[in-house]
DNA sequence: TAAATGTGATTGAGCGCTCGCTCAATTACC
DNA sequence: GGTAATTGAGCGAGCGCTCAATCACATTTA
């Protein structure tokens, strides 16, 4: 998999050429990730990583000034990705006559594939810089955030019954965690379900309760 | 907190005397589970962990053979608070009218009592060796599988609508991650619910689905 | 056109320090 | 006198990061 950049203009780089440093960066934050997944944030070196970008430490460090610089890319990487695939799925929604559950659907799905990148970022989010760590997490509250907006546009069309906004926010926090359950919980889970039985179950549960009028 | 020693046997140690094995184990624990909360599992030296115990680093070393096993102990130390807290509970539960929502109520306000002490199992479990981190995940289950048994019973009793083996269980799995989501979101969901108000709503929400025949 | 100059990109040996862990020596106690 | 418990200086390996040197290439100069 390879990570679109998001704005990483915040984390300040030696090299003038802007179109080299996003090249650059990719080609660290791929390797990076993957290393991550395999062997944790602390147990890769960043000789491992430059070795793997094909550079040298010594450029690496042109392009990042600390190791936490790295695995705060990656974050913003994982959650770019993911944000783009849920709003891609939400777009396919509108068109649907059920679109909760394709809504629901499509998002663990993306759970489904995205189970190690979830999961790497809850265990390596505390080896952040408290404001990298914010930054991080807000990341993660604009998807709940887009679940809240779906689950608005339905109750304004009538589709879904009212609910207090209290209720509402924590539906969405819900659908969000019942994905991410997926990935915490998958070498568990999937002995029992396929993601598909998963989905189906988890659907029922949460439109059964949030039904339409 | 002062944590149980829990099946600790399978670590081995120098010293012959077991009473003094659970006591220094139990300082060991005490201590590490103050400093890996406050600095993480990577950040806090064996060096800090002995001084802390008010042992030596040698005599830490009689105790437990790597910096893994201590976390090790510290991992099942919080999972055995956890069970026999939700074992309690549930145990005044049954002579309840509304015996699921108290067994909720009461497990949420051990997640939020234990907030810190969740999020550090997930963050370090990979930190572990293989085996340790299989032992682990079961003991989490373990607590799950008390919230299956709830079901079963409520549902033998005719207090709860039947439902497939397959939904039972997840229903379970839901219960428990809609309480650690409070753990894991407690940044921001404190600022709109208090753990009270999280409880009504989710309560609501689970029983709504699982509702009395 | 060829050489000189300048600038930005790249390299990797190596510095400095930390940290997990050991073990010879000492103490406590029976 | 013997066994078990305890101490802490020190070993050795690893790792994040630096920096003097080199390379690539565009621009200027003769």
């Amino acid at each position: 998999m390879s990570f679109k950049a998001a704005k990483t203009r915040e984390i300040p780089t030696q090299i003038k050429n802007k179109a080299l440093v996003t090249r650059r960066r990719r080609q660290i934050v791929d390797a990076a990730v993957e290393l991550f997944l395999q062997n944790g944030f602390h147990k890769t070196t960043t000789r491992q990583i430059a070795r793997a970008a094909g550079i040298s430490i010594g450029l690496l460090y042109e392009y990042v000034a600390t190791k936490e610089d790295i695995l705060y890319l990656v974050c913003d990487a994982i959650h770019a990705e993911m944000n783009s695939a849920v709003r891609e799925a939400l777009a396919r929604t509108e068109k649907n006559a059920h679109p909760l559950a394709v809504a629901i659907r499509e998002y663990f799905l993306v759970c489904h594939r995205m189970s190690d990148h979830i999961v790497l970022i809850y265990q390596e989010i505390h080896s952040l810089p408290a404001n990298w760590r914010k930054v991080v997490r807000e990341n993660e509250m604009k998807i709940t955030g887009l679940f809240a907006q779906v689950l608005e546009t339905l109750i304004r069309d009538g589709k879904l019954s009212d609910m207090e906004e209290s209720a509402l926010d924590l539906a969405a926090h819900n659908i969000s965690v019942l994905g991410q359950m997926w990935a915490f919980r998958r070498w568990l889970l999937s002995r029992y379900y396929t993601i598909e039985e998963y989905i189906e179950i988890q659907t029922e549960f949460i439109l059964d309760r949030y039904k339409e009028v």
